[in-house]
DNA sequence: AGTAAAAATGACTTCGAATGCAACCCGGAT
DNA sequence: ATCCGGGTTGCATTCGAAGTCATTTTTACT
């Protein structure tokens, strides 16, 4: 018995014979659909188009006869010719946040109701972006949603190859760009002015890494409203978004002033959480009577009835929607300007800030 | 001057004049690279392939053209002649717990370490996947990942084309599949073990779902060695896998006994941290003196001080990259026979249980 | 019935890269 | 000089679906 099965995968020559059923053919083509129906093979494609002109009679037996054949239609190759891969690359970091993963799923449900699939490109860094984005050229993506950095350099790529960018949550100073932003501003004038309105006069803050830029904006914008309100010299130290830096940053907190403030302002809900953990189990105090502390995102874990944490709560579902209306938009018609969309965030009251 | 510029672009009208610099172009092609470069259309896509039969000279020249013209090759083209798109499909349903986040960060930087992408699908609801299943196939995946269930004919499907599949944290129990697991009885057993050496007799156990594999191995790995202690009785409420339903459990727990138990087995870290709660703040219990609480997983806010949950550490990286192994392995020889990949957990002190 | 309009259908081409095959080039051995 | 052979290179084909255009069929209306 020869047996000459070395290249038996290569192409696919008809497997001598390996299960009963289906022959070991490849895929089934709107080729091979079509020669069981006894038409032609554009009439297969139409007959899968929504709109395709073809008579009820023929769509419903090649219906039929594709459904019998187990033929589903390529995407690739339908990409290939159409010039549109249905794909959506999503840019992002910190898919171990509590903060992103919630993004991701939102965005993941919103495109698939415009029709478009995620291609994840989640980066250990943000920093690793550059490696990145030869792979999202390569696979003709529709539009890119980022949720990290881009570098001008990289917008420009992008624009080059008349791919839409929109930025979750960011967006670059200089530069006009297609973006969703939670109103942070918004968010820190509400906060600081219930704060002050129950009567706290010293506040410290604990900032994200100076490169967030929302997180940057939460700091000023907070810094703001208090100078707004006559409160100075609010001490500001970083963290990085984490639970330990949140730890962290009321130990500095206190070492940096004589007094500890009467308010922890955090950059995130996280650290808002690990600033509780280190005011209770650390310095022994007690939240909110001894010191109020609040955050940003209201994440899920900040609603848990052991920290119950005042934040301002961004509508990511919104944002989210939001974020691939603007994209479908930009790929439907690549030569509009670039636009913001800000939406506001809502109050929490939580009970980690003593509110009168 | 003729200028049969009729059907120059076909798709993209040509904007009347937009920017001066890249002509309305739509993509540099291979093709544009070779006229450029005097080569062939072939020898232009040798000169990307690693292997490619190619003179270091004209290597060395097409690649710095094509850098100059700022060409990216086409993965959709690639795709369809190649028949491999590089892409491995990962079915996911709960993005907004806690613990697949993770997992999918790891899938992702492991998919990428092994050359392939990582197209998303997030479902809403596990049930969702039907509807999802046809997408999948269209997109012409390399493999699918799975961290849902699969019914036998949605397997089947894959089967007859040829696409491998990989479960992850969970299989069928009747039919011989991928996966790649973390040992639930193993660590069901430690828990047992130490938490009875530890003096503790009345148990309680809030379990998952009914259709969670993983969760039904948890109870009932606890169950059988809480059995083999002599431990008879264990009341067993059921939950969501989410911090309400282990805050309602505990109480569930309370109402079904006089007495409360002494230790809350839950069948993840997340119900273990509502059932924490529920014990301080519902019923003023000191958890670990008056109840002993724990979990499974090992997921980031586990470890925060506010509640340090015993549990039993999923080793997510390492299971993320047996899992890829695995597929690539699949991949490159479609014939294998289905295999299983238990891997062990790490018992995590913590201190939500007492312990001596 | 007759004709114009509309709908349905098929042949053929296209998208962009990969690859089998044949042609070729060049140096070295005979 | 002839031939061999390995390394290069180009030609032509292929992947699977979609769209263009011409042709045929059906429908509608006078």
């Amino acid at each position: 018995m020869p047996r000459r099965k070395t290249i038996r995968e290569t192409v696919p020559p008809a497997t001598p014979s390996r299960r009963p059923e289906p022959p070991g053919r490849r895929h089934v083509t709107s080729h091979d659909v079509a020669r069981r129906a006894g038409v032609s093979q554009s009439a297969v494609s139409r007959c899968f188009k929504p709109g395709g002109s073809a008579s009820a009679k023929m769509r419903e037996r090649v219906l039929r006869i594709a459904e019998e054949m187990g033929y589903t239609p390529n995407a690739i190759a339908r990409s290939l010719i159409t010039r549109r891969s249905n794909l959506i690359a999503v840019l992002i970091s910190n898919l171990t946040s509590l903060y992103y993963p919630e993004v991701l799923s939102e965005l993941s449900n919103c495109a698939t109701a415009h029709g478009e699939r995620i291609l994840l490109f989640a980066l250990p860094q943000e920093s690793d972006v550059d490696r990145t984005i030869d792979q999202v050229m390569q696979y003709q993506v529709d539009g890119v949603i980022a949720a990290v950095r881009l570098s001008r350099q990289q917008l420009d790529a992008f624009a080059r190859r008349n791919i839409p960018v929109v930025f979750f949550n960011r967006y670059l100073r200089d530069i006009p760009v297609n973006a969703v932003c939670c109103d942070q501003e918004d968010g820190a004038r509400i906060l600081v002015s219930r704060l002050y309105a129950a009567g706290h006069r010293r506040f410290g803050i604990i900032a994200g890494p100076k490169d967030s830029v929302v997180g940057e904006e939460r700091v000023h914008a907070t810094i703001d409203r208090l100078n707004d309100h006559g409160v100075r010299h609010v001490p500001v130290v970083r963290g990085g978004f984490d639970y330990e830096s949140g730890r962290a940053g009321l130990h500095e907190l206190a070492r940096l002033a004589q007094r500890l403030p009467q308010v922890a302002v955090c950059a995130n809900d996280v650290m808002a959480i690990g600033c509780i953990d280190a005011a209770r189990y650390d310095l022994k105090l007690r939240v909110p009577e001894d010191l109020s502390v609040v955050g940003f995102d209201g994440v899920g874990p900040s609603t848990w009835e052991s920290h119950r944490v005042t934040t301002i709560r961004q509508p990511v579902g919104r944002m989210a929607e939001a974020t691939l209306t603007l994209m479908m938009d930009r790929i439907a018609n690549p030569g509009m300007p670039p636009e913001k969309r800000i939406l506001a965030g809502e109050f929490i009251e939580g009970r980690s800030a003593r509110l009168a």
